[in-house]
DNA sequence: CCCAAGTGAGACATTAATGTCTCATCAGAT
DNA sequence: ATCTGATGAGACATTAATGTCTCACTTGGG
């Protein structure tokens, strides 16, 4: 045995796996295991060692994007400052998880049964927290319900990632793209 | 021979295969061909006999679905009155097929392939004009390019969508919500 | 040098969904 | 009443992905 956790051979890394096969599924969510085994450098053999079978791996992916996602949050400062200033950090933090959570976004099954991860439900609420608080300073309008912000939150973060990978738009508008419409909207602010 | 098209019989008709299976594949996009013979009160082989397989029946929706999207862009007038009124009037159409669209938005391979339907590339040229229009004519801020506008209402559409099928919004608002958010933001506007 | 442990490659069984067929049944048209 | 043609039910083969083995190989540690 050696000193490190994982016996005396480190060829792949748990890390790796993860961040390789969030790369492949976010573009092609159908990817076979022996696809994302290819795509990550190993034998399918060596992948379902480490991840019983497609559920096991997609259960891991989801944990790795909740953790990020609590990550981004954590690093976005949520409670300083104005709370758009906040949804701006957060968008900025969140870029490079976009893809996995674009990935998971679609994976309904997440969502369908009742053991849904309440990992999601810890960030629904502190997204959702972000929202009420710029709501009761006055500082976003109060006709828009933060459950709905926060699901269109999820869902612009999505299209973002999107049409960043298809290259329909610049990958470094990504965090300004999406809070200039979540937050401005489209209209064009009257002139001062 | 009957008179009509399809033979003496008429115990189902293509439409209501399609409608079904629409909202079945909505809430459970993995559904089984099974299933969504279940689901529209028919059997496996008569699915079957309609649509030759899975690829098929996910091709004929995606027919639906830019149908009905051009049907709700044709019945909005995009070209008549303020841009921002075109939009709204487009998501009250839209609202019926909203469950339709978040189930392609969803079906990625959809957009992978070469042979990718052109009827959403014409989709996006007819609603990426309105966004133009209303950067001409300044109503639209010009920071934000059509082609994110374009992508952005979609995602809002089908997260709109998944969100009203939850419960988690009320399906009445979901017009008024997504053009509020996307056309006025978040951020609460000055007092005038 | 030898051992231990992880790996890659491949064979093989299993499973789930699909594609394909037959046949009895049923409803409408003539 | 009879004929026509579609349907439902089920059997069966096919396919693709997965789960599960074995085994030779490599590498690092002792």
């Amino acid at each position: 045995m050696s000193h490190l956790g994982y016996g005396c051979l480190m060829a792949v890394d748990r890390e790796h796996m993860l961040r390789s096969a969030a790369a492949l599924l976010t573009r092609k969510s159908t990817a076979t295991m022996d696809e994302v085994a290819k795509g990550a450098g190993i034998s399918r053999a060596t992948l379902h060692r480490h991840f019983a079978g497609r559920e096991a791996l997609v259960r891991a992916l989801e944990e790795l994007g909740i953790a990020e996602c609590e990550a981004a949050l954590d690093a976005a400062r949520l409670d300083e400052g104005p709370a758009s200033d906040a949804v701006r950090r957060f968008l900025r933090e969140i870029q490079p998880s976009a893809g996995l959570l674009a990935f998971l976004y679609g994976e309904n099954h997440l969502w369908e049964g009742e053991q849904q991860n309440e990992g999601w439900i810890r960030l629904d609420n502190r997204i959702g927290a972000v929202f009420l608080r710029g709501q009761r300073s006055g500082e976003f309008r109060i006709d828009l319900t933060p459950v709905w912000l926060t699901e269109a939150l999820y869902g612009l973060i999505a299209s973002g990632a999107w049409a960043t990978l298809d290259g329909r738009v610049a990958a470094r508008d990504f965090p300004t793209m999406i809070a200039e419409l979540l937050l401005g909207g489209a209209l064009r602010r009257e002139e001062p």
